[in-house]
DNA sequence: TCTGGGGTCCTAGGACCC
DNA sequence: TCTGGGGTCCTAGGACCC
């Protein structure tokens, strides 16, 4: 068996537990930029904002309603997740993390000693007292049906959050009931597709001869299909490395100068070589894109993207940066206002096993940058990010402080709550 | 005026090899 | 007139997830 335990309207709930006055309130926390909503309360769903609107629009769309919106703080959801992650591994012996708001545990083996409705519930309360994160669990013989069973926890208070699927039986009514299209692993182009057969609800699309589903939808859909017949087949992965990382930004205005997004490309460089390191791991192929906005119907419209292969395989910021550099003065076109750019190094291998390059004239070179790779993130986690960079990703100074701002004060975050948990100058105070 | 960021896997088609 | 069969690698794009 297994459970899926998964955050309800995890952004939302995160900044609701150090402000209790956005209980009961139409509540959405903005993307980057403070462009979309990417969260929203169950209030401002009911409402009918759709996740991904544009934050502009909302005014227009819902006149006279007051609701609430703050910029996303991801320092703060990282730091409940992890606390929330802390407390699943008391409970249960392999969890898997499967993303900021959720993850998996394989209880192989404890429905003999747990009556398992109970272990879910007792788990989802010693979240809520300990973290105040409301979470729905859902307990189920594949993944795919744990999934299920959270979703009637999320929606029916009756489970007391806790819903589980422990046989044919209840497996077919849950089906029953459940819309395709929130059957994990079945997406919009899988829904019209499937509604031009006559299947509505998850149940239609399991009684379906496997035949049927081999001939007209692709491999993975396959898998989605079995796990929906409670054959197990999404197996709980170890922790992988990476095998692409990316660093990408919109920009809050537009930018045309080369030199203006050179220093923005160098610091997605540079924080793509930290991600490769943290992960142990080096790349040898680099991506660089940048492209104006897709949404000016008015301004030319102009995307580019050049694949840059490394001789060496490498995580060290120099290198990644030159490379991404050199990218970018073969992407630039001049006049064109650009609004996205980005890096994605893949190509990655371990970095214990480095394939030197044959005509490598500086071995000792390479070995210095490395070691000053590693420098710098030590005395950056002490620190603090960013507290040394190389010049290229330097932004200029503020004219009236004189400071170079950092990397990631480069986007908008207007609406931004303080980070409670993390930092001291943020902790919160009772008078 | 203002429209996110980070991943995975699969498939189709073209260039090339024998 | 009639033009095979078997591969690899790469890229672009589409499907899905959060």
């Amino acid at each position: 068996m297994y459970a899926l335990i998964d955050c309800d309207n995890c952004f939302v709930s995160c900044e609701r537990v150090f402000r209790p006055d956005l209980e009961g309130k139409p509540v959405v926390v903005l993307s980057n930029n403070d462009g979309c909503v990417v969260a929203r309360s169950n209030e401002a769903k009911q409402l009918g904002i759709k996740e991904g609107t544009p934050f502009f629009k909302l005014a227009d769309e819902f006149p006279g309603v007051k609701i609430e919106a703050l910029s996303s703080n991801y320092t703060l959801y990282g730091d409940m997740s992890a606390r929330i992650m802390a407390i699943v591994r008391m409970y249960a012996p392999k969890v898997e993390v499967y993303s900021i708001d959720e993850c998996f545990c394989d209880l192989t083996g404890m429905e003999q000693t747990f009556d398992l409705k109970q272990w879910g519930e007792d788990l989802a309360a010693r979240i809520k007292k300990w973290v105040g994160m409301p979470v729905s669990i859902g307990i189920g013989p594949t993944k795919t049906l744990a999934k299920v069973a959270s979703r009637y926890a999320k929606t029916y208070a009756g489970y007391h959050k806790c819903c589980v699927i422990d046989s044919d039986d209840k497996r077919r009514k849950a089906l029953s009931g459940f819309p395709i299209g929130k059957v994990w692993g079945i997406g919009r182009a899988y829904v019209s597709k499937l509604e031009s057969y006559r299947c509505r609800t998850a149940l239609d699309v399991a009684d379906k001869p496997q035949g049927w589903i081999r001939m007209l939808f692709p491999l993975p859909f396959e898998n989605t299909w079995r796990e929906l017949n409670g054959v197990s087949c999404i197996d709980t992965a170890e922790v992988r490395d990476k095998k692409s990382i990316c660093t990408s930004r919109s920009f809050p205005g537009m930018i045309t100068d080369r030199e203006a997004l050179r220093t923005h490309i160098s610091n997605y460089a540079s924080r793509c070589a930290e991600k490769l390191r943290r992960q142990h791991s080096v790349c040898n192929i680099m991506t660089v894109f940048i492209a104006t906005n897709w949404f000016r119907k008015d301004l030319e419209w102009y995307q580019g993207m050049i694949n840059v292969t490394l001789h060496t395989a490498s995580s060290n910021t120099t290198e990644l940066v030159t490379a991404a550099s050199g990218a970018l003065d073969r992407l630039y076109r001049e006049g064109l206002n650009y609004k996205r750019a980005g890096v994605i190094v893949s190509g990655i291998t371990s970095d214990s096993a480095v394939q030197l390059d044959i005509f490598e004239s500086d071995v000792e070179r390479r070995k210095r940058l490395d070691s000053i790779s590693r420098t710098v993130d030590g005395i950056n986690r002490r620190m603090g990010t960013e507290t040394v960079v190389l010049a290229a990703q330097q932004y200029p100074a503020d004219p009236k402080t004189g400071k170079a701002p950092h990397f990631k004060d480069a986007i908008l975050h207007n609406l931004r709550t303080p980070c409670y948990t993390t930092n001291l100058h943020d902790i919160i105070t009772v008078d």
